[in-house]
DNA sequence: CGAGAAATTCTAGCAGCGCTAGCGAATCTG
DNA sequence: CAGATTCGCTAGCGCTGCTAGAATTTCTCG
């Protein structure tokens, strides 16, 4: 039983191990340079062994994604909590979610832009995905008016700061007005605070 | 001359029938299925053809991605000349993009999600792309209040259509809820309208 | 302790990818 | 019609994700 156990953590180490490597090597080097040889041989097993663990390569992403969305929960709590006032937090948490998107690019498009066969939009989704979504939540909601939805308002404010970081950081939008963007959206979603 | 006139017109013709079954393949089975080999099969010639034509198949991507500018630039027209007043033209121009994106996948895919080499935000652009964004800004315009900047505002607005269609389409955010996000960022953006 | 069973990891290989060198054929020039 | 030039082809390189089956290690039990 002992044993059992001993096997099973130092198997859930490796799947770690793994999953650690592939984002260490997507931040340095894009995600193009993660292939299941350099992962492989990263990690000194061979080939086959990233298999045992994952389905493919899409599910070694999509495990480096759960990731992520943990690390973004914490930075927009950070960022959210540490503001003094509602619009303050708003703005706060906006800076902080596109500051995320550009400096870890590649784990922020394993998260929203690589199509990835993760459930988002539902209960089963990952518990570090619906804390993420609760973060952005409880700095929107308090911009709803009368009788908005405060999820829907969190969706579409997602949806916004998205957009922003993922067009900004393929040069579809000149990166240094990024800021008065930012400013013009929370505007917008802040008008009555 | 009359000859040498002649054989680029065929080169042209030739380069256009690529273009033409690139994006076909891309809309009918996805850009993965757009290999060289297939293409070239599909073309009804050798793979260095291609490479006589374009640098490499991002290459091709991109031109793929310019003809969709150009198809994107006169949808938005159709809806935005349609509409009876300005807050209305902005509501037909933003269900436009968003079906564009929906009904289009891969081609929206080259055009604002792959990452291609085009020159976006700066005049060498291509004509199709400055169409399309002057399309997007004719109907943002009118919605900018005292100090606004008009082509920021546009931006923006541009981000927020272009999370909403990605998040969508990828499942990331329900599908039978786009309307009611439409109308919330129409909402907020065309407040004073 | 040591042989058989079971689990695990490795070597080797498949089919397909983007891309290119270099040869043969078709075309144009004088 | 001969020589020069352009053109498109065949063949191949190094790489990809992934997997079958052999080989090795680990565990079980007489």
């Amino acid at each position: 039983m002992t044993i059992r156990t001993r096997r099973e953590r130092e198997r859930a180490e490796r799947e770690q191990l793994i999953v650690t490597a592939a984002r260490k090597l997507a931040e340095s080097e894009g995600w193009s340079a993660v292939t299941t040889r350099r992962l492989a041989s990263e990690v000194e097993y061979s080939q086959p062994v990233l298999y045992s663990h994952f389905k493919g390569r899409d599910a070694i992403m999509a495990a480096v994604a759960v990731e992520g969305c943990g690390e973004l929960a914490t930075a927009l709590r950070a960022a959210r909590t540490a503001a003094k006032d509602e619009r303050g937090a708003l703005a706060a948490l906006s800076r902080a979610y596109t500051d995320f998107a550009r400096e870890r690019p590649a784990l922020y498009d394993a998260m929203f832009t690589h199509a990835v066969d993760l459930p988002f939009a539902t209960p089963e989704a990952p518990a570090a995905l619906h804390e993420a979504f609760d973060e952005l939540r409880l700095a929107v909601e308090p911009m709803a008016v009368d009788g908005d939805d405060p999820v829907l308002l969190t969706e579409t404010y997602w949806a916004s700061l998205h957009g922003l970081a993922t067009l900004t950081r393929s040069d579809r939008l000149p990166p240094e007005a990024h800021d008065r963007r930012l400013a013009l959206l929370i505007g917008h979603f802040a008008s009555t605070h």
